[in-house]
DNA sequence: CACACAAGAGTTGTTGAACAATCTGGGGTT
DNA sequence: AACCCCAGATTGTTCAACAACTCTTGTGTG
């Protein structure tokens, strides 16, 4: 077993209430204020601070405080641009005798039994699981890393959206479509496939800015 | 002007000392001992550490200490794959009508006047920023960020290596032959070039392992 | 009334010290 | 040689204090 520690503790806290939309982007996180909640000190609550700093989660002005993330436009356009080129190169490149669709297909799953549910969030963390699985494919564990990054940062702009449902539910079909054209051993259609998704996941995306 | 901070500074001091070659990789940075010459106290240390890390400079093993970074093969071969994936993506999509070449020609200027005089160091630095140009090419600062990383850690592979010249000397030709070919407007052959000279380099590379 | 400016409160940046938790190395025992 | 235990050193964490900076407020001046 881990033992987490006090800072990574309040990285977790932190990134949860940030994903829960407990912390909407634009919040100022005040040092003094959140040691008591957190029951951490203000130092570890800094150190805390770096490490959501660097995934992005939070953003830092020097002397004025450290604030949650917000997206701008620009941003999210940037994500997707990024998200294109790691994504579709690597499902295209992926070995596909056999394919290695196992991760993929759970996060598909996962997706519809909560879209059944309706627990919309839920089919948003699947989604961003699945992307992940896809990125996995290439088999680089820093690429792994940043990918979830980019998630991450993503679901920033997920929690302030007004129609939860409109912004998740439609991909967990494509996804479906996509695994399957990926187990029939078709990785390039399948890449195709997942550019236009993404395309088109970014106009929705950016429609549900506040 | 700004005003780096105390924790900025020692930060910029370790990453110097880092790429100079002053820490050799694998040495270990006991806290208390480095308090004393970048006249910082022990949080603030820690801090700077904190970013390092968050850079892939530094590792962490808890209750043990830090250490400078040193990369394995493996790691090594992930980082070209990540390079092969970002570069020629950038270079083989960049904008030919006209031609955006001036950052690349004046890296590849900066790398022949540094191998004219002998300085393997700078023409080190001059290819990584040659390098730095072409993914900046794709007009993304989330790229540009990584691949800022990339190249930091990468040095920390040079800084070991018996024989810098030939890590970098034959490199620094191959830059000016595919900024002329982008120049002359095919990116695509380009791309091929640099993909060719990234799998060259890394043989080179692991080659001049310790 | 509009505006510049100074004082004040509040927050962040940094330091130093203290204590707990953990790792390291050596000595003794079997 | 293998094992156990202990002292020393280092890291992890917290606390308190002060300096540096920002923002707000209030005041005086034109």
């Amino acid at each position: 077993m881990e033992k987490p520690g006090s800072a990574a503790r309040a990285v977790e806290q932190l990134r949860n209430a940030m994903i829960n939309g407990e912390l909407a982007p634009g919040t100022r996180l005040s040092e003094t204020s959140l040691t008591g909640p957190l029951g951490v000190s203000r130092n570890t609550l800094r150190e805390a601070f770096s490490t959501l700093i660097e995934e992005g989660l939070l953003v830092r002005q020097p002397h004025r405080g450290v604030f949650v993330a917000s997206l701008s436009p620009a941003q999210i356009a940037d994500i997707y641009r990024v998200r294109v080129l790691l994504e579709c190169s690597a499902l295209s490149q992926a070995p596909t005798d056999p394919p290695r669709a196992a991760g993929l297909r759970t996060a598909v799953d996962d997706a519809g039994r909560a879209a059944d549910a309706g627990d919309w969030r839920a089919v948003g963390t699947a989604n961003m699981h699945f992307h992940e699985q896809i990125v996995a494919l290439a088999g680089s564990p820093r690429l792994d890393s940043w990918m979830r990054q980019l998630t991450a940062e993503l679901r920033l702009a997920f929690v302030t959206a007004p129609d939860p449902e409109a912004l998740h539910r439609p991909f967990v079909a494509m996804n479906d479509a996509i695994t399957s054209t990926y187990e029939a051993g078709d990785a390039h259609r399948a890449a195709d496939m997942l550019r236009d998704y993404l395309l088109t996941s970014e106009r929705v995306v950016l429609g549900n800015l506040p």
